[in-house]
This record gives structure tokens, sequence and C-alpha cells, in this order.
DNA sequence: CGGCTCTTTGACCTTGCTCAATTCGCGTGG
DNA sequence: CCACGCGAATTGAGCAAGGTCAAAGAGCCG
């Protein structure tokens, strides 16, 4: 379990930071809220005033449409700055769900505002993780697109699996990932039954096990052979940004 | 045609500048280059010391896979800061093609890293327009998940009227997009048949008619329906940052 | 007049979807 | 401890959207 902040942890797999920088990384995480299952972080249409970071827990960014249909867009574990966007757009143009109990830290829009004059350094840091993110839409457009159900699904299970990683959340071969068939089809853009198939295809195949909450990845190798993983695109590469 | 410089359009659609801002922009695009159709960009692999700037034409930015299929992300127009991205990450994890005869500006990284600490205004507008990029992907993944292939296919036309629009590069009911089918169905991740059969369902419909380079939006009410576009994502308010 | 690329068409196949039951796991109240 | 209820996982059967393969037009340039 993480027991340094995930934030920083984030932060510090993609650049060496000053001890002020990390002071400030602490300092945003210092208004903390519960949130529980099930409960909407933000929702379409609200103009925030606060942007939202993950600390503990999973949510998921989501679009429903007219006839109730829901694609999840991406799926935020602890350390994430879920809601940056917000302090730049001017309404929420998609929700974000708590998949799980989530603690979050609120930090005031004037207050991030107020860094980008005086923390250059760490203003692209902030930058960065959103351009991150972006890289991690495009790969999912990629899976989506051009891979076959059992590809993509391996795909995502590689990068949470690469993320979860990275803020000290994988166990030996497990993780934890409270989301449902159901939300995973609605990730995938797949339905439910075939996503239960495609899920026994994997098991079958010795690549994973998944049941409840819990994730084993059984052959890395084959799972990320099957889904052309690179892990590039989350470029986890200390280097002065 | 955009007499006016388009970056500067598009900056200027969602915040106002000042004088000195509307200079950094202008100066942006002082080392201009032609690249002709067909041209990579940026590829896949490189780690760029000058970020790109698109003034005239078309570029996509895309994947290829093991066997060679490719996966277009995203299309950019004229007035697109394209790879920002390349400033804050290591490597590219994809390349850039120009669709079209394309003069670009090339903007030192280092000048870019320079504007983040005296100009934090501005570099949020910079940050804004990568958010944005952002919102477009989240916008592909919904409609390439839950939208049958002829929403999805008006959805991507409804963006393009939309992004044309505001750098002045509609005219009428028609604007240029020099995509050919297959450059489409590699955007759509659908087959090339396939689109060719839907692009023959939306003229039947009268919703558009798309010939050669040349896209004309015959209907736009019951084009943004099927595709249940809202411009929102593209944020063009003009509003404080 | 080739030769090239892109569009279009036809025929057939496969992946993934829908609908409808059934089963399972688990927490609650009796 | 057990029946009940509920949401999630699983299964089966039939269907439809979209893919593949192959060939035929069209447009364009040298």
């Amino acid at each position: 379990m993480a027991k340094s902040n995930p934030f920083l942890l984030n932060l510090e797999s993609r650049d060496v930071l000053t001890d002020r920088e990390r002071d400030i990384a602490g300092s945003l995480c210092e208004r903390r809220h519960m949130l529980h299952t099930g409960a909407d972080i933000v929702r379409e249409g609200d103009s925030p005033s606060h942007s939202c970071l993950l600390l503990s827990g999973f949510a998921a960014r989501y679009n429903v449409l007219g006839d109730g249909r829901r694609q999840i867009t991406a799926v935020h574990v602890a350390g994430d700055f879920i809601d940056l966007h917000s302090l730049l757009l001017t309404t929420m143009d998609h929700s974000v769900l708590a998949l799980d109990d989530c603690e979050v830290a609120f930090v005031a829009h004037d207050l991030l505002r107020d860094l980008t004059t005086r923390e250059a350094h760490f203003t692209r840091m902030l930058w960065l993780m959103t351009v991150i993110d972006a890289a991690a839409y495009r790969q999912w457009l990629v899976a989506a697109g051009r891979l076959s159900s059992a590809a993509q699904i391996a795909h995502f299970i590689c990068e949470m699996h690469q993320r979860l990683r990275l803020v000290d959340l994988v166990e030996g071969r497990s993780f934890r990932l409270p989301m449902s068939q159901i939300d995973l089809s609605d990730a995938m853009g797949l339905s439910v039954v075939h996503v239960n198939r495609t899920l026994q295809l994997l098991r079958r195949r010795s690549l994973i096990a998944w049941q409840g909450d819990n994730v084993t990845i059984l052959d890395l190798d084959g799972l990320q052979r099957l889904a052309e993983f690179d892990p590039a695109y989350l470029d986890t590469t200390r280097s002065p940004r």
C-alpha cells in the first residue's frame, strides 16, 4: 500500500522536484473529503471553482448519451489530478464517478492560477499530467478502433497495471480494480455479454484471473503481446520537463 | 479564407489577449516551412526540440499497429498548435502526417519553456489548447464506442465544421477537407468499404455532400441530431482563463 | 494511352449485439 | 441458521452491424 503521497509518486516518476515543489504538492492535498462508491465527483454542465485530486480509490470519467447508454473515457487511480481540466474549461463536458470509496482533495482554481504565475516548473508538471491523460485517450482510441475485443481489454489491464505500479498499488502479480463487468463494458464500448465472454477467453488462455475486485496477471508477457502494449505513452522517465 | 493569423483566431475565440500576448503569438509563427502532402511532420519515437504549429492545411495524428493497420486519433486544422505535447513528453508515442500541403511554424522548446516562466496567462492559453484536444479525444471515444457508424461519421463532420468555422475556413455550407475515404476509415476505426456505404447513406438522407476535397452540409440540424453533437466540448466562449 | 490511386459494388463471413433466462454471491431480516 | 432479495455474472439462441475479399469503374496525371 502506498504510504507516501501517491500524487507525489506520480509527479516524481516523471521529474525531480525541489523541496519547495514537494511542499507545494503536499499542500495541495490538504483539504480532504471522502466520497462514497457511486457518487458523482463532478457532473456534466458544472463550472467548478475547485479542481479535484484523487488520493485513494478509483474514479471514472464518463459521458451519457441520449438513450442513457454510457461511455467511460478514462479510469483514474490514486495520485491522479482528476480534473485539472476544469481549471481551464468553462463548463464540464462530462461527469466523473467514484467507482469506489474515494479520498479526494479539492484545490481552489484561484490557488492553481496563482501557482502558474510563480511556479513555472511545477505548472509544467501539472500540464504534463493532462498531456499524459491525453496520451492515454489516444491509446484507448487505437484500441477501440483497431484491436479485437480481447486485445482491447488486455490493453486496458496492462495500462491499469502499469499505472498502479507507479503509485505502489500492485502487490506481486495482483492489484485491486473495483469495476464490474458493466463498468468495463462501458469503458470498452462493448456489450456486457461480450465482455463476459471475452474475459472468459482471457482466463482460458491463462492470461489473467479477475475475481471480484481483484485482478491477477498470470502472463504479463502474453498479455502485452496480445494488446501490443507499449508503456512508452505513460512516459515514466525521470527527466527534466 | 482566413486572412488573419488562424492561431490568433483560435486563441482569441477562447479569451481576450493583451497586445503583448498577440505579439508573442505572432512571433511564434515566424519560422515557417512548407510540408507536402503525405509528409510526416513528426514521427513516432522522435524527441523533437521544437513544437510545430499548423498555419494552413490539414494534418492527422496517427498510430500504426504491428500488422500495418493505422488509427488516426486526431485531425488538425489551421491554427492548431499541433504538438505542444512534445514540449512535455520525452518521446513521441505517435506520428503526425500532412494530409495536405501544410504551412507550419516550428517553435523551439527553449522558447516555450521560457514563456512559461514569464507569461502565465499565455501559458494557460497554450495549456488550454492541449486540454481542448483532450476533450476532442473523449468525444471521439464516445462516438467510436457508442454511436452507429453513420452517427460517428456525422459527429466527425460536425466537429470539423465547427472547428473550421472558428478559423474562418467555412464558406456558406461548405468547407475543404482533404481526406480520402481511406483516411476517414482510419480515423473512424471502420473499414473502407463500410465508410463508403455509410457515406452513401448520409448522402441519400440529404445530410451531406462530399465530393473530392469538398464537404457540404445540407442539413446541419439533422446531422447534429443524428450525431448527438454538442459543440460545448470545443469550449469556444471568450472568457478569462 | 497507360498507370495509379481512390471509389464503388457484390457476395459472403465474423464479430459482437440483443433478448431472455438462469445462476451465483452476498447481505438482511426473521 | 435459513429464506429472500438484489445486483452482478453467466449462458443460450438468434440477429445485425460491420469486416473481408475480389473485381469493376472513375478520375487524374504523365
